[in-house]
DNA sequence: CTTCCACAGGAAGGTCTGGCGG
DNA sequence: CCGCCAGACCTTCCTGTGGAAG
């Protein structure tokens, strides 16, 4: 029976006629020939990095602007095109491309071997001290002998900034080779923290990208979705539906193409021949849901336990919760799950703030008088959401 | 006005894992 | 094998502080 149910379904999904084309042009890792509505972005960048096509050092920049306004893809498609140019003219430029997300490039030593390991040079993972793949590091740069970009993505999430002060000070140990740095960063208070000898040199040029609009999202979409989509299989709206619901979240192209796409993908798979509004309200929830199941799974046990606490608060008393009473909670917890001993309050704390930084709590410093200061946290998720959290975690601490 | 709570959050250092070269 | 290193994770100790209570 199995078997024949299977081949029914592998039978009524083969007869019909699928709502992709492709794909892939709804994909994050997808590059589309022109980047719309970064036009005066995109001409601001390439009127610093035009210096390199007369063999000079173009000026450090700093980009700042939220997630999903194409900061990535902007400066990606200038280096391209200047990349391009520069080979006409028979100038040595190297770009580099380094996402300093990325686990295993956070850290000084992890992005100098990064940049080593692009360069053909074969370094360990770990185990030499930082000094030596450095001086390994500017002894390659200084035998490239040409101008080179190299383009820092989600600056703000490298936990030590001693590399970005080595890097902005290379120019002073190298002899034919000069270095520009491209910083990217979703968080503005980034630089405020930095030394201010780094701040300076890198935001030599500053460069911010706004929001899309609404309508600027429907043209991105309806671009992408000419390419992507069979032609009419796009219900009435839907368009402008995904542009109407990223553009609530701070203008991010990225969320709507995300939509978009799992919009398509939920009709495709209820096997109706177009999608809908429904479908783009569904995707919504999908995509909610999904992405605080993934942070939550990924966490530390320590992390989930603290999270856990906070939503047994938030269940049994509506109002706001302080830090103490998560504690407390939390060392019950601890208990209860055999995870002894339990860490201090000041570690408790920072978790508490790396909940926040990854987008599951909002907090803020209040002060309650003779009762003292604590922090005031909410949970920034939506109660479907928060039901699927709490059995993610139960299970995951089971 | 002063007091004082309940923390915030900086600084320094300890411990452990995984990996290096010799 | 050793001694050393980076980095994750954690503790200890610390100083700082907004505002209700007294």
């Amino acid at each position: 029976m199995a078997q024949k149910t299977l081949n029914e379904l592998f039978d009524s999904f083969l007869s019909r006629e699928p709502l992709f084309i492709s794909k892939g042009a709804l994909q994050e890792t997808y590059t589309p020939e022109t980047v719309p509505h970064r036009e005066e972005q995109i001409k601001q960048l390439a009127s610093i990095l035009v210096h390199t096509l007369r063999g000079e050092k173009p000026s450090n920049v700093f980009i700042y602007g939220k997630t999903g306004t194409g900061k990535t893809l902007a400066s990606k498609f200038v280096c391209g095109e200047l990349q391009r140019r520069a080979a006409e003219r028979g100038i040595n430029l190297k770009t580099f491309y380094l996402n300093c997300k990325m686990e295993k490039t956070n850290t000084p030593y992890r992005i100098l071997a990064h940049f080593l390991t692009e360069l053909g040079e074969q370094v360990p993972m770990t185990g030499l001290p930082t000094e030596e793949i450095y001086k390994k590091f500017v002894k390659k740069m200084s035998e490239i002998n040409s101008i080179c970009i190299i383009i820092l993505d989600e600056i703000d999430s490298l936990t030590d900034t001693s590399t970005l002060y080595d890097l902005t000070r290379i120019n002073t140990q190298l002899k034919n080779t000069r270095v520009s740095i491209i910083g990217i960063s979703n968080n503005i208070s980034f630089t405020n923290n930095l030394d201010p000898r780094i701040k300076s040199s890198l935001s030599e040029e500053e460069l911010v990208f706004p929001p899309y609009n609404a309508i600027q999202l429907t043209e991105i979409l309806s671009r992408r979705a000419e390419i992507a989509l069979r032609y009419g299989t796009l219900g009435d709206g839907v368009i402008e539906r995904c542009a109407a619901l990223a553009a609530q979240e701070h203008g991010d192209a990225r969320r709507a193409l995300d939509l978009l796409r799992v919009a398509v993908e939920i009709a495709e798979r209820v096997g109706n021949d177009k999608t809908t509004i429904a479908h783009v309200d569904q995707a919504q929830k999908k995509l909610d849901i999904d992405r605080v199941v993934e942070v939550i799974k990924t966490q530390p046990r320590q992390s989930q336990l603290v999270m856990s606490s906070i939503l047994y608060l938030k269940e049994n008393n509506a109002e706001s919760i302080s830090t103490g009473e998560v504690y407390e909670i939390y060392t019950k917890l601890c208990k209860k799950y055999n995870l002894l001993p339990p860490l201090t309050p000041r570690r408790v704390s920072d978790l508490i703030s790396e909940l926040e930084m990854l987008g599951l709590i909002d907090t803020s410093v209040i002060s309650r008088g003779r009762y003292g200061r604590t922090r005031a946290i909410n949970l920034n998720i939506t109660d479907n959401v928060l039901t699927k959290s709490k059995e993610v975690l139960a299970c995951e601490l089971a």
